[in-house]
DNA sequence: GGGATTCCTTGATCTGGATCAAGTTGCCTC
DNA sequence: GAGGCAACTTGATCCAGATCAAGGAATCCC
């Protein structure tokens, strides 16, 4: 897995005219890590953009007690750490492998400049910015305006496909955390949905039974 | 208050060339609401951006049960709704008039065709959107790994000037929700800090007696 | 000035989810 | 296949903060 590869995978960049994906690829830096690699830590000054190949990623807050609130699993494809980056601030959060991962680094330095040449490309990154922040605020809904049952039924909602099945790749503890509840929590949840029909198991996936009523669990505010 | 004044006041907006800044005033659109007056509903399209000349605007969202959440109060100077207009999407969340305000309305169509011909404004608004997000991101960690002391020491440690002076200029309602808690659990919470000789009460403003107790507060309270 | 309205404070009780404490289950390794 | 470990599940109890329920205090408006 190589850098034009992975820049040619990530979806923040995919508008980028081919001149300036070359710009791109010239300053990337690919580090291939182990699972459980510290990459940067709160307050550590921002590398640059990380965009990931393969591998999995878990961007996570830490809180003085110890607890840990992971604010994004990032798969292949995904960016971390651009916001930071962009405005120049130390990282404000943690990030780990939680897999065998391939990162591209984009370093802050030559990252500022390329975006200060290239209008487009900053347009680019603006909008995917605003995506972003919207994400987080749907994350701060769901902690403050939904209980656990919701939370559960909104993830599951989320990320199954048109199938209605959910893989649960990641370890229950970063969902559990994910979603800011405790393993215990999650577990007797999800007992609940399956008692009540709406969900079923099977090895390691969830298919959802009864969409309507995971729907009204979730109390999906309705999207114009 | 007219248009020239309110966009120069906004911080978002400072380093503009005048040039940059007379083109947002020519598509400016100055409104004077009253107190109470809805602005934009969850759901909506964008109009555009917001910006604060004098007043206080409240961005909140509201769940399923009718509870809301208080995302931001925009004082003068400020704006709202920038990350949606530049994305596109709806909404995300509803705004109202505190007090008597006056807001400017920069439209969406000549706003995002003001940013396609001026790459210098757009590297501004990344980076101030960068720092938005940042906002955000503190607001989910408060909620997520502080308690009811923490977040309120946190929030008067971060709106006190170098006076160590706090102006209660909204209702304690709104602060409440803004802080995920309710009017009583500020009220106790607020005594508690005064109590512990932290805080100092005196009409409608509080004074920090004891900066150090209260940072340790707000980073140390975790749940233990 | 006096009644009404609204907001703030204080007290009593309730509750969702955390925490503590055992079991289970599944997966390695030998 | 037995032992050992780590991740899950289940049960019992606890607690921060919500909710319910009264009082006070400031402001408004005849």
């Amino acid at each position: 897995m190589d850098a034009p590869q992975i820049i040619a995978g990530c979806r923040l960049f995919a508008r980028l005219e081919p001149a300036a994906k070359a710009k791109l690829v010239a300053m990337a830096v690919v580090r291939r890590l182990p699972p459980r690699e510290m990459i940067f830590r709160q307050g550590d000054q921002v590398p640059g953009v990380y965009i990931v190949g393969s591998g999995l990623v878990r961007v996570f807050k830490l809180g003085a007690s110890g607890k840990e609130h992971v604010l994004h699993l990032a798969g292949p494809g995904k960016t971390f750490a651009e916001a930071a980056a962009i405005a120049g601030f130390a990282c404000p959060a943690n990030a780990e492998t939680v897999e065998d991962s391939v990162l591209c680094l984009l370093p802050e330095e030559p990252f500022a400049a390329f975006l200060a040449a290239d209008h487009a490309s900053t347009l680019a990154m603006l909008a995917s910015m605003a995506m972003w922040l919207h994400h987080v605020i749907d994350l701060l809904e769901d902690v403050v305006l939904r209980d656990a049952a919701g939370r559960l039924a909104r993830h599951l909602i989320e990320s199954a496909g048109a199938s209605g099945v959910v893989e649960l790749a990641s370890s229950r503890k970063h969902l559990a955390s994910h979603l800011n509840l405790t393993p215990e929590t999650l577990s007797r949840t999800q007992r609940r949905l399956i008692d009540d029909g709406l969900i079923r198991q099977e090895r390691d996936q969830l298919t959802i039974v009864d969409l309507a009523g995971l729907a009204a669990v979730a109390e999906l505010t309705p999207k114009i």
